[in-house]
DNA sequence: CTGTTAGCGCCTTCAG
DNA sequence: CTGAAGGCGCTAACAG
């Protein structure tokens, strides 16, 4: 059996209050002597205060729970590794879930979320109509998600500057002196979908080049879902560089034209969003806009045990940079 | 406040442990109208029984933690997915804290597990060695592991068949023609990297090729690691083909090919091992071992919640097959 | 079949 | 400054 209060109270000789006073510092004074007593029985009896107990009376789990449809996803990686981070220097536990975007799997996690009485929630990967669902049927405790929200108030949101990170992107290939350019979307519910596209717009306007609702087209952003949309796009719509909303997209794409005999960069030039470690090492190297997944995660963390231990001050939105990493997949051209 | 069992027992007009037995499928029956009076309150009151109450008495938390050092790397996602689908079903919640394999982390990392009493922990990405020490510093729980251990007792293993992998692939290489194969390995505190060599001296000592201490470099399993070896492997030993022990060192020797001028197939073969998606999409497609992540994560999990339930009647050792991908990136070249 | 009671390990008044 | 006592929400004997 596990050493609890009470061992540790009668190899020191003292009481459990007193026990219980030193161990979390309490703000009343104890005795130096006792106290050195008690420590010395703590490392004795290698006493580890039971989280569980703790929990039931003080109302508090030291624990968050993180939901994801996907954990899979490269780019949540980075993020997932920010959050633990910031989450263990405080001593808080990661409770992870993923649902592989099954119903039945969320609401298995949702019951179980529920039933710990988490402190606080990060959501992963939702757009914001199923946020909504999912928080209806959780208990009130702090909210981070990783989206900007306009209808929910009071989450905390961690973001990045799509819009402009995706102008820019496409400003900087339009400089290149393509005219004809591709996109490969997502689904148009998420809202860094509309942002980025909306980015796209802004650029193409910009440089006078009509916008042409032919050369957007859906996919799911996964590899497999752009191979399609790159074919379409490369052969029947003749693009000379297909944008992609996210890297994976862009994997895909290299897929495809290797397939079809396309070279990129001589023939076509390809770009993705995120910034994930791979596309470094794509042959050629792609050109991407990094998040910078990692404080991501980190800052959400933060942000979500701020809002658990009542700070009210901080910032509830929390916008990072993307960084344009130019590589060889974007080819100039003479215009 | 949330609703307790007391607030359903007052609606339904039943005692506390009326309750109790309803919402636990007790063996003991009852009353019919009872129970449906009971369902009807905990309906009504979207009641949730606390885990933290129940595991103060029932000492079961039905809570697994997993450990590594770096849950970044790109081949624990699939263990991941398949370990959390399976506590999911089975209502068994995550843990997951990553040490980044600090020290310190670990140790704060270690202090959590302990103090939260879980009911299992895995690790992913340890060697005999350090799980030695990791283990002594824990309560006595069910244990699995990702490795084939030699020296510990009663700790589930999940691993692959990686000696005779790693030796099919070298095969498979020579058989292609090539005779002076250059090799990237890993630390070797891994099991998995001494079983890979010896795969690899035993495919060369088959076809009557001696082995050469020379060509055989240290990388760290990271893609940087990869950039020296690659290039002194190539350059100075002059190999027509690099198989290294993983997928991520792989790609290092992908970009310093691409830096110093050598064109895969080409002028180099190259073959990892782990078999990651994104392998596929390198320009060649990798040639690879694949490790089946998710299943081993499934199995793991499944296991150790057997271990958890007091199954005694399963496997310890559980060892999953690789599939070789024969890829563009290995050429079969002139004799 | 059902209710009463006694803890689980801990924190937190409340007296001393 | 310290100990005794009550109770957090729940389960598990034990009586009825």
């Amino acid at each position: 059996m596990r050493t609890t209060i009470k061992d540790v109270a009668k190899m020191a000789g003292v009481s459990i209050s007193t026990v219980s006073r030193v161990i979390n510092y309490s703000e009343y004074g104890v005795d130096a002597a006792l106290k050195e007593r008690v420590w010395e029985a703590v490392r004795a009896t290698n006493y580890r205060p039971n989280q569980n107990a703790k929990s039931i009376v003080t109302n508090k789990t030291n624990t968050v729970a993180v939901l994801s449809p996907d954990v899979g996803h490269p780019f949540y990686h980075d993020i997932i590794i920010g959050m633990n981070e910031v989450a263990l220097k405080d001593k808080y536990s990661v409770l992870l879930y993923n649902t592989n975007g099954d119903t039945d799997n969320e609401q298995a996690a949702l019951d179980l979320i529920f039933s710990r009485s988490v402190d606080g929630i990060i959501f992963i990967g939702y757009f914001e109509e199923k946020l909504k669902g999912l928080m209806e049927r959780l208990p009130e405790v702090p909210i981070v998600v990783f989206d900007e929200l306009m209808q929910i108030q009071n989450v905390g949101q961690i973001y990045v500057n799509d819009a402009e990170a995706f102008y820019e992107m496409t400003q900087y290939v339009i400089e290149c002196g393509h005219t004809k350019i591709g996109c490969i979307m997502g689904p148009a519910q998420y809202a860094i979908v509309k942002n980025r596209l909306a980015g796209y717009k802004r650029a193409l306007s910009e440089s006078g080049i009509s916008f042409d609702e032919r050369l957007i087209v859906q996919g799911r952003l996964t590899e497999e879902s752009a191979e399609g949309p790159a074919q379409y796009l490369i052969q029947e719509c003749g693009v000379s560089a297909v944008l992609c909303f996210n890297d994976l997209m862009a994997y895909g794409v290299y897929k495809k034209c290797m397939e079809i005999g396309k070279r990129i960069p001589e023939d076509i030039s390809v770009a993705g969003f995120d910034g994930l470690g791979f596309s470094e090492y794509l042959n050629p190297p792609l050109t991407t806009c990094c998040q910078p997944g990692t404080e991501m995660g980190a800052r959400a963390m933060s942000l979500l045990l701020d809002k658990i231990k009542g700070a009210q001050t901080k910032e509830e939105k929390i916008c990072l940079k993307c960084q344009l990493k130019k590589r060889a997949s974007v080819k100039r051209i003479a215009i």
